[in-house]
DNA sequence: ATGCCTTTGAAGTAC
DNA sequence: GTACTTCAAAGGCAT
């Protein structure tokens, strides 16, 4: 099923490659917050297509895909120079997208000829881990069997939004340069460097997010980000405000007695 | 084992 | 149309 719809995909756009603005969506134009003294931007013209860098943490494909199925975001396997959005250096960003190896946009499994068949990382099983619990059928009715099933489905998730490209590609750097590993501490910081970025920087992750959603809308023509809503277990609305004003200790370790102001309105200096 | 924290942006829901 | 909510990633930490 995704194999052949993943199949069809990577023949359209190996030689179709979808023009720059012809997505379905409306060109998203970076915020404007702190950029009022910039000009009006508009996207860069990507180069062509299949212009490649390489990754600092290339992995080899696994032996065995059907043995294991797990998100492997970063983990881009070495596909003879596909790599996308792996390279430490900001400097480096490509300027265009890699289609087929972006993390979050590899091909799926199966991929007829693909010496890999490595897994699409944007399908995981439910809560990211494959099942293998034993099944004893004489214990479960239909009704249960089918809800398991469902259950099962592999989940398709969200493509990733510029900022999120963004903090990806950053993190490593970010981490090697202030010995920080807590993700919410280097969110917070990749947070205020996202806004130190000028209109033309940001616009390069604003036009890949794009390209992200573009290729995502083709791979799974039906998927909604409805799909995925309840999945993840929350807290409850009340409690979850709760806790950001609350008593629990911030992603630095400390307690502040009020939340923190939003990362647009701190000072620019930019860790 | 599971959810929270923390960030921004896209997309969904509710009114 | 506007406001609010959820989820994408990440990994340490709390429960």
């Amino acid at each position: 099923m995704y194999k052949d719809t993943v199949y069809s995909a990577f023949n359209l756009l190996m030689h179709y490659p979808p023009a720059s603005g012809a997505g379905q969506h409306p060109q998203p134009q970076p915020p404007l917050h702190n950029k009022a003294s910039q000009p009006a931007h508009s996207v860069p013209q990507l180069s062509p297509l299949y212009e490649h860098f390489s990754s600092p943490h290339p992995t080899p494909a696994p032996a065995d895909i059907s043995q294991k199925q797990v998100h492997r975001p970063l983990q881009t396997p070495d596909l003879s120079g596909f790599y996308s959005l792996t390279s430490g250096s900001m400097g480096q960003l490509p300027h265009t997208v890699s289609w087929f190896t972006h993390p979050s946009l590899m091909l799926g499994s199966g991929v007829p000829g693909h010496p890999a068949a490595i897994p699409h990382p944007a399908i995981v099983p439910p809560s990211g881990k494959q099942e293998l619990q034993p099944y004893d059928r004489s214990l479960k009715t239909q009704a249960e069997s089918k809800a398991e099933k469902e259950a099962k489905k592999p989940t398709i998730k969200k493509p990733l939004n510029a900022f999120m490209l963004y903090m990806k590609e950053m993190r490593a750097k970010v981490i090697a340069e202030c010995t920080l590993k807590e993700s919410a501490a280097i969110n917070q910081i990749l947070g205020r460097r996202w806004h130190a970025l000028s209109r033309e920087e940001q616009a390069k992750y604003y036009e890949l997010a794009r390209k992200e959603r573009q290729l995502h809308m083709q791979l799974y023509p039906g998927w909604s980000a409805r799909d995925n809503y309840g999945k993840k277990k929350r807290r409850s609305r009340e409690k979850h405000q709760e806790s950001n004003t609350g008593g629990k200790r911030n992603a630095f370790g400390t307690y502040p007695e009020k939340a923190a102001a939003p990362a647009q309105f701190l000072p620019m200096t930019v860790l």
